[in-house]
DNA sequence: AGCACGCCGACT
DNA sequence: GTCGGCGTGCTC
């Protein structure tokens, strides 16, 4: 009896986006099993290519005679739960992307994704008998070899890319070179560096009261073989943390294996620390700092059964732990669960996808529960945990609201207002400590004339440049950069000024203010090294500096106790980006920033400074009031059918001509109009925010449905009206459900 | 995505 | 005839 896999090959392309059968060799029987990685002969010229197994069967689908075998087994890869497959259809369907794309996201590979685009193309003979090629080809008529080695003659290496597509080389030219020995292709290896892990065990901190009611309500379920999903809400100070370790300890006692997910800027060494002394070796922890050999090293620890707990950021989620019993994810609301690439899958609801399959629990944590969260927990999808009080029963901090419109009415036009510059000068004598916080969005530093008002735009895409301290600007899109100039480009005024970037501002006001005071700031410029992040906290937790400047950065999770003060300055920033989130990010920001002060033994205060001080997400944030945000903002919600009531689908359309992006989504927004969806609101297609990023154009189009599964089935629609109606030129069509930072 | 095959036009 | 250029179609 022969035996068959069914393999996709890893090209994304919709046209190969679908299994193929390949015989599997006697020797490879007991390696061979679905999620493995093999190595195959594919198309007409047999090249190896690498594809992942989906399953094992013993019919051929196929003419037998054309199946071809399994070359090998891919070195490096690791045999993932068929588990894992599954969820990477669930993700397919749900989020809009190639298989092969979700697979690639959910199994580990230890191959460098790069190798491919560093093939180099070298001459490897004497330039005189290059010359001699070169003057037979061109007599010839030869032009696309001769191009080639006039190009080889100058520079010796060319990169692949730019042969085949600068200079027009097809590839089986290059192949004919290279098999007379004209012409070598070479590849790049990388190596990688593993870092240490620490070990150190400490006794269990017992539960209070509070904390032991929300970890028996999931235990208890969890013993009854009950599996649900979970909301905690519990106040910043309430201890979360040692819920998590008690559910940890319990789901690991039993056999099973957990998964904790925490946000990449709050993965401190502080939370690492917290976790190897109650668990020591058992634990590891994935960052974006390790390289992906590292990244495949833990996933292979994990799935040999060396470890019971992964912590890490979104990509944690795919452990491929076989008994997988519980999956927490701590900050539920933060963004970055969401991911910003095909496929755009949230953490959470892939979490929850994932533990259905493993028969796991899941709970979700936040001081701050998403408005989607909340809004679940509220119709009884997932069972809301509440803990509402501090541990040691810490009183909330004080909260003031300055309205900057005033303070300006006044005569006020500096950053800070008399509330806080007050108290700010009463903490600096007391010797308190003082952080100050800035919303970053909308307060880049941009570059402007102030005799013509040109403002520097990026020259590929449709955003200012930013100034940065080196007199440097940036394009935070593409990465461009140019030297500031002196004088303005379009009118020659050298009355051409830089808005500093925010949290310079701020230290320079500070300084400005109290001379004998220690600022620190913390942002993109300060925190390039390597720790510096972590040196910085450091620092002022040492009392080294005694105001602390930073954006979103600083607000996540750190005790600093002597922190007696908050300032927000410019509160409403957040609340004009155009995006129906603009309000619940704003909440979620004041609440965090404000549960900053009184950490220790001292009371704390915090001082909003706002341009709205009547709008609900900041008087509710004043008053730490979760439930009375939620329940205005839901209304809100349910007005203009946004999420969590309705759901929304974005699709952008990319291409490098803005003629084709739009005809491709007048094209969509048609076939969508014709499919008749009752409900369907469709907003576009209109350009995206951003139109243009690194020479790509951008158009979006909107659907709205109450129903969400109906967009699930409007996104499957049109795939198939995309790969049935073939179009030779049609831009990038990506899908994105419920979008977290518009497109 | 690659790669072959097939066709047209240009030049030996 | 031969080769480059380009469109079409298939890949287990």
């Amino acid at each position: 009896m022969a035996y068959y896999a069914n393999i996709i090959i890893d090209i994304s392309h919709e046209k190969l986006d679908r299994a193929f059968q390949y015989r599997i060799p006697e020797a490879l029987y007991a390696e061979i099993s679905p999620g493995v990685c093999v190595e195959v002969p594919f198309g007409k010229g047999n090249r190896i290519r690498r594809g992942f197994v989906l399953e094992i069967t013993d019919c051929a689908a196929y003419d037998p005679e054309k199946i071809k075998e399994i070359h090998a087994l891919a070195k490096g890869s690791v045999a993932v739960e068929t588990q894992l497959i599954a969820l990477a259809a669930w993700m397919r369907k749900h989020y809009g992307a190639t298989m092969n794309q979700a697979l690639k996201t959910v199994i580990p590979v230890k191959k460098k994704t790069k190798a491919r685009e560093k093939r180099m193309v070298c001459l490897c003979m004497e330039e005189s008998e290059a010359q001699k090629w070169l003057a037979i080809f061109q007599k010839k008529h030869y032009t696309a070899r001769a191009r080639l080695l006039e190009e080889l003659l100058q520079h010796k290496e060319l990169s692949y890319a730019l042969v085949t597509q600068k200079l027009h080389v097809a590839p089986n030219v290059i192949r004919a070179l290279e098999e007379k020995q004209m012409l070598r292709v070479e590849c790049e290896v990388e190596y990688r560096n593993p870092t240490g892990h620490l070990i150190c065990r400490k006794e269990p901190v017992a539960l209070n009261a509070m904390q032991r009611k929300a970890a028996d309500a999931v235990i208890s379920a969890m013993h009854q073989g009950v599996q649900g999903t979970y909301l905690l809400h519990g106040v910043t100070g309430s201890g979360k943390t040692e819920v998590y370790m008690e559910l940890i300890a319990d789901v690991v006692k039993a056999g099973k294996q957990a998964i904790v997910l925490i946000p990449e800027i709050a993965l401190t060494y502080q939370t690492v620390v917290r976790f190897c002394s109650r668990f020591g070796e058992r634990v590891s922890i994935l960052n974006s700092r390790l390289s992906q050999g590292e990244r495949y090293d833990q996933f292979l620890r994990a799935k040999n059964g060396g470890i019971d707990i992964m912590i890490g950021p979104r990509s944690a989620l795919f452990t491929p732990f076989s008994k997988l019993g519980l999956i927490i994810i701590d900050e539920e609301h933060e963004g970055s669960y969401k991911s910003e690439s095909v496929p755009k899958y949230h953490a959470r609801e892939t979490a929850i996808a994932r533990a259905k399959l493993a028969n796991a629990s899941v709970v979700l944590g936040s001081a701050t529960p998403s408005v989607d969260s909340y809004y679940k927990a509220m119709q009884g999808e997932y069972r809301l945990l509440r803990m509402q009080r501090r541990v040691a029963e810490k009183p909330l901090p004080i909260c003031h609201i300055t309205d900057l419109r005033e303070e300006l009415k006044n005569g006020n036009r500096s950053i800070f207002g008399r509330k806080l510059l007050a108290l700010m000068k009463e903490r600096l004598q007391k010797k308190q400590q003082i952080m100050l916080f800035l919303n970053r969005r909308g307060l880049m530093g941009f570059v402007s004339c102030r005799a013509c008002g040109t403002v520097i735009k990026c020259p590929h895409c449709d955003v200012s440049l930013s100034l940065h301290k080196d007199n440097r600007l940036r394009c935070h899109y593409c990465g461009y950069e140019e030297t500031a100039p002196s004088a303005c480009p379009f009118c020659g005024s050298s009355y051409i000024s830089g808005f500093s970037a925010g949290t310079q501002k701020i230290e320079e006001a500070v300084r400005k203010q109290f001379p004998d005071a220690k600022p620190i700031r913390m942002d993109f410029d300060t925190t390039r090294g390597k720790d510096s992040y972590e040196q910085i906290l450091s620092a002022f937790k040492n009392q080294e500096a005694d105001i602390l400047i930073g954006t979103q950065m600083i607000v996540k999770g750190h005790d600093f106790p002597n922190v007696t003060l908050v300032g927000v300055l410019a509160a409403d920033v957040s609340m004009y980006a155009a995006d129906y989130r603009a309000a619940e990010r704003t909440f979620q920001l004041l609440t965090q920033a404000a549960g900053r002060a009184g950490r220790g033994s001292l009371p704390g205060e915090v001082v909003i400074q706002t341009y709205n001080p009547q709008h609900y997400s900041i008087v509710t944030a004043k008053n730490q009031d979760y439930e009375a945000f939620y329940r205005q903002e839901i209304a809100v919600r349910k007005l203009l059918s946004y999420p969590p009531v309705s759901g929304l689908l974005l699709l952008l359309l990319t291409a490098k001509e803005e003629e084709t992006a739009m005809a491709t989504a007048e094209e969509l927004a048609a076939f969508a109009r014709g499919e008749q969806i009752v409900g369907l609101k469709i907003i576009g297609p209109a350009s995206a925010v951003v139109g243009r990023v690194d020479d790509v154009y951008r158009r979006v189009i909107y659907f709205k449905h109450s129903d969400s599964r109906c967009l699930v089935e409007l996104k499957d629609r049109m795939e198939g009206f995309l790969k049935e109606t073939e179009e030779k030129s049609r831009a990038a069509v990506t899908f994105d459900f419920n979008p977290m930072n518009g497109p």
